[in-house]
DNA sequence: AAAGCGTTTATTTTT
DNA sequence: TAAACGCTTT
């Protein structure tokens, strides 16, 4: 590999980025600008040419998917560099440093690893012990807060310092008992993750030492996503060689809500002066209308580096913008131009996607792709690992590896069903109180009691079951110590009976399928050791998600949202449901800051596009068990006329259709409203409305449609602030139209 | 344990 | 609208 090999093919922005070593470097790109290029060229030059060991280089994704594309990109270039680099997400690079330093740092290194569900399990229980009524405090929302607490390097102690509303009084009572239970079960949320590296390593200056010095280079994709916690993390592993170079596009940041902090990106060159920041503005995957499209959305944001984007690409198609009355329609026009493109520009289904604010908006479109036998793909749905039978199997190990995991050992103390019920269940953790330990290791300890010796904390029947229960664990253990993950989960499915329980259970064939399924991805791990071999599995299955396995399947098209989407690409992209209240969504209407996210969202749907965007809206539709009728998305008036068709009536008339009637009407009818009061209307009022010019309209008039022509009026009925006029046009044959009054530029004739 | 019933709630979900 | 939850009943 030379010199030449590794710099010829990039533009000398990217060629920068790639040379410039010896210093922390700032790399804005832009999207389509080759980002993935640029980190794999460099990290080949560095290896390559400068003759940096790959042992010495730290490259951080943010998804598996990322850090697995980013090692084959890699070894095409560099084959030998895979092998030693570090190369993996944020959490997987950290479990890896506190199972290796655990001992070090007085860790317990066979510590479970907790998801959202088992975060949420915990909450509850810490809400109970705090005696709060879990009824006025909703788990979800303390988690999310304990975890941006977390995220901002708070402390439960120093949370509750922080002093503010009594809501936040109560929160920072509930993380501190949620905290003490993740030390219970000698476990560790994924906040937990990357809050232990940076804390046990900052008190250890002789250990961090270590990874300061061997770590040379440094490079982190999608920065702009990064959290506080991440971004200390960059800084103190860089600290000592100063060469950190971080990849992102602040335009592209859509996670705030996961505690992503954009000033991360936007405050690099104040926190590093002497970086250099490099753009990358050239696009090399959209035409020039796309290109130009997104550039005046995002333009309006405030809180940007302005950027230029550019492309040799050519012109392209005009984006289309497409009305529908309602969400079917929707999906119908979407159906409608989906077969134009497949049909007469021979366009496959897989190099169309279907981009949405939020997954209920799928539904209307999987019900008309379904109708019209059009094959598609459902990014959210393929939940693999939250399968119940997956989590029950994975459990019995996370409990065989950590007896401390009451967690685990609860979901599976009594499944397949072996009558240990809630009052058993109860004695066990009476006993464990008593004898002053944790419920796991508790149970594990009756082996070697005689009932006569357990104070009466059981019953006979349950000091039996719970005792059976556990010798059978118990065995499981031993084998764990000795065995290949694969036999032992062979094991432990023969010695509970799963399959036989499974079998009992609906689609338990299938169900029992997936199981087996789960044991071919155990089997990777049959190399290891025994104990590293079911770490290591545990670790995989509770850091990857398997969104991942979305996969390229491409033979349908691909239906999506918005935040998925990023960091994909597709020759065309339809965005569904451009309304005020869905894109931006009601939820950030009250926030400058946070409507600035969703313009970003918009961003990142658009950029998504290699060749065509559609951009639709409804003009009304079903949210939330009510019918809402909402005005066209902000984001559509930000696009020039130049570059967008469809069958809008033109600026002017989106805005004046008519909408803001529908909003009043709504209030003095007592519905309620959809933003609600206090939150600011989207749109200044506008009165003027063509329906005003035909009142009067009846059943048998014969009227003028601009595009359908001439027609007769079958019926007109009113709908919550407009007329709805059916009429029948007849053109080579009648075609029945329903039409709203507001829009149809009609001339009664 | 499971089934039935009323209540509540509804944005996005890289690890 | 519809699904998820929690409570009561069988």
């Amino acid at each position: 590999m030379t010199n030449n090999d590794i710099l010829s093919g990039l533009n000398p922005p990217q060629r920068k980025a790639v040379e410039t070593v010896n210093c922390p470097v700032l790399i804005l790109a832009g999207p389509g600008s080759g980002k993935t290029r640029v980190i794999t060229h460099r990290i080949a030059y560095l290896v390559n040419i400068l003759g940096i060991r790959p042992y010495q280089i730290m490259a951080v994704t943010f998804t598996n998917k990322a850090a697995r594309e980013m090692r084959e990109r890699l070894s095409a270039l560099s084959p030998d560099t895979v092998k030693d680099i570090t190369l993996g997400t944020f959490h997987a690079i950290c479990v890896k440093i506190l199972r290796q330093e655990a001992e070090n740092l007085g860790l317990n290194r066979d510590f479970s690893i907790y998801d959202a569900d088992d975060q949420l399990k915990l909450v509850k229980e810490a809400i109970k012990n705090c005696g709060l009524d879990s009824k006025n405090y909703t788990p979800g929302s303390l988690l999310s807060k304990i975890s941006h607490t977390k995220s901002r390097l708070l402390s439960p102690e120093e949370s509750a310092l922080q002093g503010g509303s009594y809501y936040d009084e109560i929160a920072a009572k509930v993380y501190s008992n949620y905290q003490q239970l993740l030390e219970k079960n000698n476990a560790l949320d994924f906040d937990d993750i990357l809050l232990k590296t940076l804390r046990s390593l900052s008190s250890r200056p002789d250990i961090l030492k270590k990874y300061q010095q061997r770590y040379l280079h440094i490079l982190v994709d999608e920065f702009q996503d990064t959290n506080l916690v991440q971004y200390e993390l960059v800084k103190m592993f860089s600290a000592l060689n100063c060469n950190l170079c971080v990849v992102g596009d602040p335009d592209q940041s859509i996670y705030s809500w996961r505690s992503a902090d954009i000033r991360n990106i936007l405050n690099f060159e104040k926190d590093f002066p002497e970086s250099e920041t490099i753009m990358l503005e050239q696009n090399y995957r959209s035409t020039a209308c796309i290109l130009d499209a997104a550039q005046s959305i995002i333009d309006s944001n405030q809180e940007r580096k302005p950027k230029n984007l550019w492309t040799k690409n050519d012109t392209g198609e005009k984006l289309k913008v497409l009305e529908a009355y309602d969400q079917r329609e929707e999906a119908r026009i979407v159906i409608r131009e989906i077969e134009n493109l497949t049909d007469n520009l021979n366009t496959p289904l897989g190099d169309i996607a279907v981009l949405f604010r939020t997954n209920a908006q799928s539904r209307a479109i999987e019900e008309a792709f379904i109708r019209h036998g059009i094959k598609y793909r459902l990014a959210a749905g393929t939940k693999f690992y939250e399968r119940r039978e997956i989590k029950d199997v994975i459990c019995y190990l996370k409990y065989i590896f950590n007896p401390h995991d009451y967690l685990s050992l609860l979901r599976i103390i009594n499944i397949p069903p072996r009558n240990i019920g809630k009052n058993t269940i109860e004695s066990l953790k009476r006993w464990a109180y008593s004898i002053g330990t944790s419920e796991g290791e508790a149970l594990l300890s009756l082996k070697s009691f005689d009932k006569d010796d357990t104070n009466n904390a059981f019953t006979p029947r349950s000091f039996r079951l719970l005792k059976d229960f556990s010798s059978n664990i118990g065995e499981l253990m031993e084998m764990a110590q000795e065995m290949r993950i694969t036999e032992l989960l062979d094991r432990v499915l023969e010695r509970v009976n799963y399959k036989s329980y499974l079998l009992t259970q609906p689609d338990g064939e299938d169900r029992w399928q997936n199981v087996l399924e789960l044991k071919s991805v155990a089997q990777q791990y049959n190399d290891y050791s025994p104990s590293e071999g079911i770490s290591a599995f545990l670790e995989s299955v509770s850091l990857v998600s398997d969104t991942d396995n979305l996969g390229d399947g491409r033979e349908g098209a691909t239906l999506i949202t918005l935040h998925q989407a990023k960091g994909l690409e597709f020759p065309y992209i339809f965005i569904i449901g451009l309304e005020e209240g869905l894109l931006p969504h009601y939820r950030s209407m009250d926030d400058p800051w946070q409507m600035e996210e969703e313009r970003r969202l918009c961003y990142v749907g658009i950029t998504r596009a290699k060749k065509g965007v559609y951009l639709l809206r409804a003009f009304k539709r079903m949210l939330m068990g009510t019918t809402q009728s909402n005005p066209p998305s902000r984001f559509l008036k930000d696009l020039p006329d130049n570059i967008v068709t469809g069958n809008q009536y033109g600026k002017e008339k989106i805005r004046t259709a008519g909408f803001n009637l529908h909003h009043r009407s709504k209030n003095e009818t007592g519905e309620k409203p959809y933003f609600l009061p206090g939150k600011s209307a989207p749109h200044k009022q506008v009165k003027e409305s063509k329906a005003q010019n035909i009142i009067g309209l009846k059943a048998g008039n014969k009227v003028r449609h601009p595009q359908f022509g001439e027609g007769i009026v079958v019926s007109i009925k009113p709908v919550e602030g407009d007329q709805e006029v059916v009429i029948a046009f007849n053109g080579d044959q009648v075609v029945l139209k329903r039409i709203l009054l507001s829009y149809a530029r009609l001339e009664k004739l």
